[in-house]
DNA sequence: TTATCGTCAAGAGCGGTGCTCTCGTTCTCT
DNA sequence: AGAGAACGAGAGCACCGCTCTTGACGATAA
């Protein structure tokens, strides 16, 4: 961000670039597993060591990594939910469905990082929560605005949600403001829907039953938006 | 499965068993990425290199570990399935989702072999593709007898299918007979969703907002039963 | 201008990994 | 009884993350 000041600091800050992108590549080819702090000294002709100063260590550098995906899946989404018409409750919440599949398969590496089993022994530190939620941000504010805007008519097919329930339906409407708590239990099934879709896709768990994943996604997202009270 | 006719052949099935024993062990403790073949090697007193005349490599161990673990939840599944009254669909739905989950949460590092992001560079054999559909078979069941005995009333709430997805519905129909297109359809959109809670869950994807998951859980997968078209 | 102090790349080295090869031994089958 | 397969042990290769030391360079203060 800072433009750098003195001549080291605008090297280091280029430097440091530099590793991350070769790293993303790394990532890109082989995996997490296969992020070697060795082989992105060895592209970049220095000598291994050389990287610590620069990422104390390996998991420092698989966190920025994962800071990044977090903040280019969220500007994915931002975007495509940007282009659509305020109003298109819907069609913004199919907007956001797609650009996540779209990235995720555009960066299966990188999702599998964010949405995947977690890297043992790494723990994520405060820093990524911010950019994690980028997308979470846009579809709460999706119900919510579509909540105030009075077009959400959940359908009466779920039984009623449990009272204990509603302490962490409170937390969540951190996220989408005035939504009762039906709601919100909804939302959450639609959420996890379709991250449970992408995952399945983009791990092979289909098995080649589905091979033509595409409008079948879309349909079954119009299902959870159906399911969550959004007009057809 | 065989006895073993021979002492060597005894030993050897012996020998195997107690090798995934303690890489079980190792995984459920360090994960996948954590399982070494030398550190197997040494809490059997054994040297590295004698592993390899029971695994070829660490990939073949891993595949043993991740058929063993598709069949315990499998076998979890079926046993859950299993002590429903056959005629209550919904209750043997339900019991399919706790039995997944329950096993997940028992098992979280097994769970990410079998669901979570596919380890780089490994490719799964087709022996796994027996094992891993056990409880897609269960799932399938449920489905083709809930239509077949007339209960599924699919709520008229989403858009018809397109009519691209006619061959990849033929082919899930292997595992759920005689359900339509539309059936077929929001079966998997209740499939992934479960997987996707559960990821959601186990992963740390809800943040801690979600402290007391069971029950919304519970709800989530009555919703996606509801969709489907199953009895309250 | 000079001296100092922090930053840097380089190199050696530690303990770990998967995997291969060779070597004697031992068991099994003919 | 002998041939041949299976076995455990050991050395070794190339790689990994990470640490420590060394010597050079550049920014800054006297």
């Amino acid at each position: 961000m800072s433009a750098g000041r003195t001549a080291r600091e605008r090297v280091r800050a280029e430097l440091t670039r530099e590793i991350t992108d070769i790293a993303r590549r790394q990532l890109a080819v082989d995996g997490a597993a296969g992020l070697s702090l060795r082989a992105v000294a060895r592209e970049m002709g220095m000598v291994s060591s050389a990287i610590y100063r620069y990422f104390p260590s390996r998991d420092d550098l698989l966190t920025a990594l994962i800071i990044d995906g977090y903040n280019a899946l969220g500007e994915a989404v931002e975007n495509a939910e940007a282009a659509c018409a305020p109003g298109d409750h819907t069609g913004r919440w199919l907007a956001v469905c797609h650009a996540v599949r779209d990235w995720a398969l555009a960066h299966p590496h990188e999702y599998a990082l964010l949405y995947g089993s977690p890297v043992p022994g790494y723990k994520a530190p405060m820093d990524t929560v911010a950019a994690a939620i980028r997308d979470t941000v846009v579809y709460g504010r999706i119900v919510s605005d579509a909540h105030r805007a009075g077009v959400l008519n959940p359908p009466d097919l779920c039984p009623p949600v449990p009272a204990s329930f509603g302490r962490d339906a409170e937390r969540v409407r951190g996220l989408m403001p005035g939504v009762p708590d039906e709601v919100v239990a909804r939302a959450l099934t639609a959420w996890t829907g379709l991250f449970g879709w992408v995952g399945f896709e983009l791990f092979g768990q289909f098995n080649n039953t589905i091979l033509d994943p595409a409008p079948a996604f879309e349909h079954a997202m119009r299902c959870h938006a159906a399911l969550l009270g959004l007009p057809a």
